[in-house]
DNA sequence: GTAAGTACGTACAGAAAGGTAAGTATGAAA
DNA sequence: TTTCATACTTACCTTTCTGTACGTACTTAC
């Protein structure tokens, strides 16, 4: 008998939580922020380049991540540096000259996002052989004949 | 037009590793395409929401993670699904009744998932902390109630 | 003297993601 | 009888994302 149980409707008392912990699940939850910088098309492999003893310069980071825009890249460091994941340090010369790394905090991030990345492309094989067998999908939804399970 | 030299050479990077072995920063690798099913903005959560024991039926899922609509609820299991990472078993009853489980695959998925999402919610404190000193930002948002916790 | 490299910022536009509302078939509760 | 719940689908529209192109200020290479 425990009709609302699943989600309770509002809670006043989850906001203290919400300094405590994060819970995506909440709707209004900030961590949601977090989670959209740390797993945008660019964040992941932004973090996951960054990883590494040494700092990377901000084109060293484009030639290494095939695909991202100087916009793109750009955008996506800043968003992980007001998040205090990323260091940006800046010299002041004439051609411009700016490393980037890992705050200690960006580096357990980084782990997540490795071991995520890993996993994904140790496991494209069997996922690449399932594409396969059943017909299109992805980005493109095509009217695809309606599987009738009814 | 290949310079993969910055990076340390953890592996030789042949045609055929990338069949036998994803490469995210290749831009034309499949890779990308999984990962942007599950960091999607949703199927971080539905994967995370599906782990457990039990199944789960469509509306439980949308009571569960706040904010998903319908519309998009339905795409991203048909996203994981057709990724091989979702079960969907359609009972052929009046009312709908659809159960959603995660395959083997997709509980390894979820596990990785499930780990960045801990570590979120625990950093966020950490985070959030950092917003309210750094000046608003793109993408951060004003705590909903100004209680600062000391 | 001209091109290229650096690390972006900005304007514009197309693509993609996402939300809203409505519809479907049917049984059960109010 | 009207409403609600289920599990979606579809059309339509808005918001967000992302790429392209160009500008910058200056140095080095050709």
């Amino acid at each position: 008998m425990k009709k609302d149980s699943i989600l309770p409707p509002k809670q006043p008392d989850t906001l203290s939580d919400k300094f405590q912990r994060g819970d995506l699940m909440a709707e209004a939850c900030p961590s949601r922020t977090v989670l959209k910088h740390m797993t945008s098309r660019w964040g992941v492999l932004v973090l996951i380049a960054l990883q590494g003893p040494t700092t990377r310069r901000f084109s060293e980071l484009r030639r290494l991540i095939g695909g991202v825009s100087e916009r793109m890249l750009a955008q996506t460091l800043q968003w992980l540096e007001a998040d205090g994941l990323v260091n940006r340090v800046a010299f002041d010369v004439v051609p411009p000259h700016v490393e980037y790394s890992l705050t200690p905090l960006g580096q357990q991030a980084a782990e997540k996002v490795r071991d995520l990345a890993d996993w994904i492309e140790t496991s494209l094989p069997h996922i690449a052989q399932r594409w396969a067998k059943q017909p299109n999908q992805e980005g493109a939804q095509e009217p695809a004949v309606s599987a009738d399970l009814r």
